[in-house]
DNA sequence: TTGAAAGCGCTAACAT
DNA sequence: ATGTTAGCGCTTTCAA
């Protein structure tokens, strides 16, 4: 059914532009000025051959050759040309990077990572925030098969993975973050279960019982698997958590964090620990409690999850579980770029190891 | 003389990927599957030339004809190569956005603006950071020349954009918040001198008179004008501000606000209120102040600049000068569009207002 | 060590 | 309305 878009086409340009343009001319504008490899090599008196094999580095080239061609090279400015180069070698060398907002800090550290070993290797990142949309993830997807990437990275909810389906199993992409380890896609994340047992004892120490949990959307894999965590930490320690301490947020802003602390008060029995399963969620919540009148961790303790950088600079300071962002995106990286240089080879999970800080906020 | 780089040589993958490859045919491997126009064009019994007319939506295409080869694609699951067509049409359709450092959320809003934009006009956003170093803006600007991008918006400072030299000048790219009005290229971005000015008269009607300044590296443009901002805000009040109340600061983040507001404060007549140039900043002064007992604002006045989303969050909240971000990103791509819809014509600066907001802080 | 030539898959001019 | 065909600029066989 999904047929190959034609090219998306371009809205007019508000103003100018369309008026003026007398140089439609019949064919492709040629290079700027350097010309291409032909204009090369008869500079230097080569063929195009040889000028490709300098501009590749081979070995069978004698000096003088090399340098006859390195001097027009130099002489003209030339440049090659990616569009040739990338159709011959019909690859992009472009590596697709899907978040759900890039506006988040967590996935801000991530990209870094993917970004500087997608670099070490020769590749550039194509970064895309799908918003966590399954239609915008799917049209993503549908760059590998138009060969605009050759490999992707893919930090979505898991539920939207999944939808995906069967198909996208053939094509070269991970999973980072977010994965099923059913699906038969490589990836790398954190034991999201453990880690989110263990911020939960370290309240329960704190002589926390009524613990609430500020969670995300349950798309999210991890959602369901620190809400698991949360669930059997309290159950081991002989509580049976009020339903109405749990929270699903679909937003992970800090304005969503703020507005579901302020309401979560107005129980009761409300909570005297909070547990929020991302630094962005619990930094809104720390603001929320403050406008409520409630005092951090006086009143109320609070521990986030991600470690951002800005966790250790707000006031209390956040406790929280350090996740190591930056080594996410790099072995995601990495994991992709093995299954391109050896599509047969079955590239493993990994899971990385999380670490509790305890600062001031709990 | 600098000379067309040899591709980069891919550094060996560590581990995995590397002994097992019997799959090195002779030849660029073929598409996977739906193979080529070609083979869309046998199927459906058509020329490859009318599928081609299908494919970008031509008008004079028979509508039982356009069916036919609409079956034949959908029965295929051809994908266009856009390796192919981007060579043909020369264009990459690809827009280069270079930035010193998008963990700042002051960035990672304006990329969003621009990203929406490029979308919108089929065109994707190859997103790179810099981290402001002249060489590898220098490197990126080559993508231009080597077709991998058919434009650019640079968001570095002023002094790197300005030693790209002359010759930068004639490829299609415009300045988005660091500008040299001097330079030909065109530009959006704020009045710095204005708003710096407006923060600091905020600062003197609340009836500081020490006031200090924590401000970015003078390579920015945009630190140079808001420093002169200050300034003549000052003595327009008839303060002759002491040169120990103002800082250049290397880096925006949280820490480096942080550690500046305590030195600052250990200075014997230290400021009763400090502007610092972006929020980041302004949030890590405001832990400073704290890590030395200082209260916000009773003791220490803070001003912010940006207006990130999370000023409102923090505590005390942020008294900022707000900027347009989103439109920020969105007309720098608007005019680059421009630009590469009519190289000729000569595009625009624009100025875009700022807006005091007004918080707890100051 | 070098050159000639065959494509990579597509678009568009030109012919029908 | 449709088909034929000439490239886009490059890499890589194959032959010399």
């Amino acid at each position: 059914m999904s047929r190959t878009p034609s090219r998306a086409s371009p809205a007019p340009l508000s103003g100018a532009g369309s008026q003026l343009q007398p140089q439609s001319q019949r064919r492709p504008p040629r290079a700027a000025d350097g010309a291409s490899i032909a204009g090369v090599a008869e500079q230097a008196g080569v063929s195009v051959a040889t000028v490709s094999r300098v501009l590749n580095g081979h070995e069978n080239v004698r000096a003088a050759t090399r340098d006859k061609v390195l001097a027009a090279i130099d002489a003209s400015g030339y440049r090659v040309n990616e569009l040739a180069r990338n159709l011959r070698t019909a690859e992009s060398r472009l590596l697709l990077t899907m978040v759900p907002d890039f506006g988040n800090p967590f996935y801000a550290e991530i990209v870094r990572g993917i970004d500087s070993v997608a670099r070490q290797h020769g590749y550039f990142m194509l970064l895309c925030d799908t918003g966590a949309d399954p239609g915008r993830e799917r049209s993503y997807f549908d760059m590998l098969r138009r060969r605009r990437a050759d490999g992707a990275i893919c930090l979505d909810p898991a539920t939207i993975q999944q939808a995906l389906g069967e198909a996208s199993q053939a094509l070269p992409w991970v999973a980072c973050c977010e994965f099923d380890p059913e699906m038969g896609v490589p990836y790398v994340g954190i034991d999201n279960y453990r880690a989110a047992g263990d911020a939960v004892r370290h309240l329960l120490a704190r002589g926390h019982r009524r613990i609430g949990l500020i969670n995300s959307d349950v798309d999210y894999l991890y959602a369901r698997q620190r809400q698991q965590g949360y669930l059997d930490a309290m159950r081991d320690a002989g509580i049976a958590p009020d339903p109405h301490w749990r929270m699903n947020l679909n937003s992970l802003d800090y304005a969503a964090g703020a507005s579901a602390a302020a309401r979560l008060m107005q129980r009761p029995d409300a909570p005297s620990a909070i547990f929020a399963v991302s630094d962005t969620l619990a930094i809104g919540v720390i603001h929320g409690l403050r406008s409520v009148g409630k005092r951090v961790p006086a009143d109320v303790a609070v521990a986030g999850f991600d470690d951002i950088s800005l966790a250790a600079q707000i006031d209390p300071p956040l406790t929280t579980i350090a996740q190591p962002m930056r080594e996410l995106g790099e072995t995601a990286a990495r994991l992709l770029l093995q299954r391109l240089a050896n599509p047969q080879a079955n590239v493993p999970g990994v899971l990385l190891p999380h670490r509790l800080v305890i600062r001031g906020s709990a």
